[in-house]
DNA sequence: ATGGCTTCATAGTGAAGA
């Protein structure tokens, strides 16, 4: 089954966007963030005529995040169950016996702000949760935009962002931290080209010069077999696109 | 150069994103 994750900075604006993707890629899951849509304003309708099902977890103007799936979604779960946190940040589901998680992890503005605290806390929070998930869910796949570049080769000017929020060395930490429960990154398990990234600045022309960072993942289980995995600028390519472009993964 | 672009919001000397 192909699953995939997007943040699509605004629902509303992208759905066609994303319409026209799920039908040409021939995703089965597909998890979104930044959907920026209150509950009772998704486009529900929209996605159930297209053969789709779809579980949400929005709010106005920020946040917010869903799942796409062919199959229907079970056993949702809204939000960190340790983590008291007014913002629409994860929605998870069993979907084909696979347990998955979608994550719109803080995003931090800079190492000084209080953000960026709270996307620490926010993170250790997502690990001990992912800890016990993992113990009732073997089979889980970790996707969304999680706002850390994890090495160097993740990002176009490493020399320029040393230190800065999205590569600091707490946030890689996390990353490894989520490694270490088994989860791998299943963008690495392949060879792939240099300087691949999945969001691109909208200012200073950043997706045409390839000034980007490799952000969004799927880390997958150990038990979850993965035959394929990359990333798809066509859509960043699109009239009014996303910042960020779909990343998706081959599993079974 | 703390800008640059985009979105949602309100009408702010805006806020937030990454």
């Amino acid at each position: 089954m192909k699953i995939a994750s997007w943040n699509v900075n605004s629902l509303k604006i992208r759905l066609e966007h994303v319409q026209n993707w799920l039908a040409e890629s021939q995703t089965d899951v597909l998890c979104l963030q930044e959907t920026k849509t209150e509950d009772a304003n998704f486009p529900l309708q929209e996605l159930q005529q297209a053969g789709y099902h779809v579980v949400y977890s929005g709010q106005k103007t920020y946040n917010g995040v869903a799942i796409i799936s062919k199959c229907e979604a079970a056993e949702i779960q809204y939000g960190l169950p340790n983590f008291e946190d007014a913002q629409k940040r994860l929605i998870a589901a069993t979907i084909n016996g696979i347990r998955i998680v979608c994550v719109y992890i803080p995003n931090g503005e800079s190492t000084e702000s209080d953000k960026y605290q709270y996307k620490l806390a926010w993170l250790a929070a997502l690990h001990e949760w992912l800890k016990a998930e993992l113990v009732r869910y073997p089979k889980l796949a970790l996707l969304g935009d999680y706002n850390i570049a994890p090495e160097d080769r993740d990002v176009h000017d490493p020399v320029a962002w040393a230190g800065k929020v999205l590569v600091s060395e707490p946030e890689r930490a996390a990353f490894q931290g989520l490694q270490k429960l088994g989860l791998r990154d299943t963008f690495r398990l392949f060879e792939q080209p240099e300087k691949s990234y999945s969001w691109w600045d909208y200012r200073m022309m950043g997706f045409r010069r390839n000034h980007g960072m490799r952000i969004d993942h799927i880390l997958i289980s150990q038990v979850v077999n993965c035959t394929a995995s990359s990333i798809d600028k066509g859509p960043r390519k699109l009239e009014r696109p996303s910042d960020h472009t779909p990343v998706w993964a081959e599993i079974s």
